[in-house]
DNA sequence: TGTATGACCCTGA
DNA sequence: CTCAGGGCCATAC
């Protein structure tokens, strides 16, 4: 049942092209579990290593990186998203830059 | 069986 | 901007 779940989630996140962008709340529908955005912090917390999840690419609305301000992984984070092209300024992808945010959103059709 | 705690979200004050 | 309050639900104790 919640294995499921998690592979549901798993996919979806491994789907979001590289320099795109996605939410929790929108995987989360995306992958048909509406409402849901906490379950896909889990599944990507429990993710086994070895999938190798573009997990950087998940942020939580607004853009904003989930992860405290000066922890290791939100460092980690937005080294990763710099390096895909990904502008982050204090925590948050820059909107204003070229493409709105909702054009680095990854809205499947 | 209950309570607490999250890589969350949304609305409203 | 912050805070509170409600929803969501797997895990840990």
């Amino acid at each position: 049942m919640r294995a499921e779940a998690l592979e549901l989630i798993w996919r979806t996140v491994v789907a979001i092209p590289r320099g795109e962008i996605a939410t929790y709340g929108g995987i989360a529908r995306r992958a048909g579990l509406p409402g849901r955005a906490r379950m896909v912090g889990h599944a990507l917390k429990v993710a086994p290593p070895t999938l190798a999840l573009p997990w950087h690419r998940v942020l939580a609305a607004g853009g904003r990186i989930a992860f405290p301000r000066g922890s290791r992984q939100h460092a980690e984070q937005a080294r990763r998203l710099r390096a895909e092209g990904v502008d982050v300024v204090r925590g948050r992808v820059i909107a204003s830059a070229e493409p709105d945010l909702d054009e680095l959103l990854w809205k499947p059709k």
